[in-house]
DNA sequence: TTGTATGCGTTATCAC
DNA sequence: GTGATAACGCATACAA
């Protein structure tokens, strides 16, 4: 069934069915609701495909991220979803699993599916940024969020991360902390890089000692990996007191150390965990950690979207912004 | 930049170059090479909307379900996800959030934008189920997974929940445990209603004895309402020596109650939870559940989209089929 | 207020 | 082996 149906049917032109159903003003009531009644009546459905054809708009944007079962990223993807479907936007999804050439590949997809937008959290790998530079050429609208690379010129969403970990280091300084250990993210992504700056910035505020001694790189971001860092930490400096680690399942890997070797919670050693997950308030003790507000960043990052786009069909220009989301300490039982 | 730019520029046919593009054999490995290195050279995107509307397919399919932000259906996803990129398929994700209405409008949306299938759980408020029908319809391929409706006819993945839930009380049975409670779900869900019929048949069976007093409903699947329920339950009958959850969450909330009343786990009480999330295994003590392969059943579920769309190209009749994802129980701390 | 005509970028049928 | 041409279903400029 089709517009040229419902005008045979109908008696009158399709032109003036396809005004009907967008409602425009130069349709006289009577014949609007004639065909809004037969279309109702008959269940039609129009084809969004022809109308994409016409207009050069999909009304769907692309989103590429890392890990979807993942805690946080799942609640990125749910806050662009649920601004996308009040905008009327549908979404297209994306999984890289940290991989380079997934995330390439993905990107040329969404491009051939004619995306009015993408956003993205790149991953762990990417180091060559060719790939984005071709979406920002293609006049595709294109915003990073959390993971981000400084090297592409578009929008991004991310927190502050060195304003984050400062404020962790900052918690345990007023906890009494003397000696601050980090376990830190791998090398290249942005945040691993921020947090760790943050760290360094509020130990040399606060006139606390720094030893890359006491700096250990947890890759994986997994709990055995905290376990492991952690007993290597401990023998390397036993006057640890405090571990701020980059990942809240990492910090969990360090408690289970400590508890392990009866080394009381927070009382010899504070630990502090990065992103409050689900299973950061359901350990024992509970975890202190930041939030990371994933609904929050994925809205934003839709809304600046929606700004790009607007702009866009407007013909100004578009300038990429940066924007933070704000995050908090949660103080629990582990510091 | 389209197939007329190109074939303007090499002295070809529109109809060649869409050949060449698509290693037609009827196209001689001169022009291929010749229009395969110019689309190369000048990084061509074909236009995928045009395409669709020629061919009636998308290529896209659209996954319904009801809480992203959640281990087990973002597992599910993640599986559907790895399929169908696979298979040369994009997603188009909707989320309901538990909303009838909601699905309603995200069915609808979904036919709007004429994708090849759709992949459904459902919502727990969902009774009526016209909008399902509409899908099968509408000659959309419609697959039900996890939540499902036996009232419709299309494919169903799902897990054996009757025999999961007496494989439970089986595995408390053999620790020796002789009053088996119940947190059970919702009315409504199918999940629900065979979790409860496994474990009352699995009483039965083991001549345990049965009690509604036993069976409290959780329809939130929140930890606090595990607490709360524990403490009706014990206050009911305090000779409960086992608890099945009809989540994992649920339990937590029940080890919570146990824990603050100083009941040894498990030998004065078991608890046993549902799905496997991630926080089972970070829990202290660790729990005993049972796994829902979430990645399995999305593999399973695209699978079968496939399977259904490429009978419907070759004009063959699909019938509705149920498949069964095996589960295993995994023996923790808790029992 | 309504209708006519054109094009969006492909694919596929049928000539040559 | 190649090309001309007609769809696919809709939106819109313009004519009536």
């Amino acid at each position: 069934m089709t517009l040229k149906d419902i005008a045979k049917k109908l008696n009158i032109s399709v032109a003036t069915v396809s005004k009907a159903l967008k409602d425009y003003d130069d349709v006289s009531l009577a014949t609007k609701t004639r065909v809004q009644d037969y279309v109702e009546k008959v269940k039609f459905t129009p084809n969004s495909v022809a109308a994409s054809l016409r207009t050069q708009k999909t009304k769907t944007i692309g989103v590429v991220i890392p890990e979807l079962n993942h805690y946080f990223f799942s609640a990125v993807l749910s806050g662009i979803l649920a601004e996308a479907e009040k905008h009327d936007y549908t979404v297209l999804i994306q999984q890289t699993h940290e991989s380079y050439n997934a995330e390439k590949r993905q990107i040329k997809k969404l491009l051939f599916k004619r995306v009015d937008g993408i956003l993205i959290s790149i991953a762990g790998k990417t180091n060559d940024t060719q790939h984005l530079k071709d979406v920002v050429d293609s006049e595709t609208i294109l915003i990073q969020f959390d993971k981000i690379s400084k090297l592409v010129a578009a929008s991004k969403i991310i927190i502050d991360d060195r304003k984050a970990a400062f404020n962790i280091v900052q918690h345990l300084h007023q906890q009494g902390k003397k000696t601050i250990a980090h376990l830190r993210g791998p090398l290249l992504p942005q945040v691993a890089i921020d947090r760790f700056i943050g760290y360094k910035q509020a130990l040399e505020h606060f006139q606390l000692s720094y030893d890359a001694k006491r700096v250990v790189v947890c890759d994986k971001g997994i709990r055995r990996e905290g376990y492991t860092a952690t007993a290597k930490l401990l023998q390397k400096d036993p006057t640890i007191d405090a571990i701020f680690a980059h990942t809240d399942s990492v910090a969990l890997g360090a408690i289970d150390y400590l508890l392990a070797h009866d080394i009381k919670i927070p009382e010899q050693v504070a630990v502090v965990g990065f992103s409050n997950w689900e299973i950061s308030k359901h350990s024992r003790p509970q975890l202190t950690t930041v939030n990371q507000p994933g609904i929050k960043m994925g809205r934003a990052a839709f809304q600046q979207f929606l700004k790009e786009v607007d702009k866009k069909y407007k013909r100004q220009t578009v300038e990429p912004e940066t924007k933070f989301i704000p995050t908090r300490l949660i103080h629990r039982e582990s510091s």
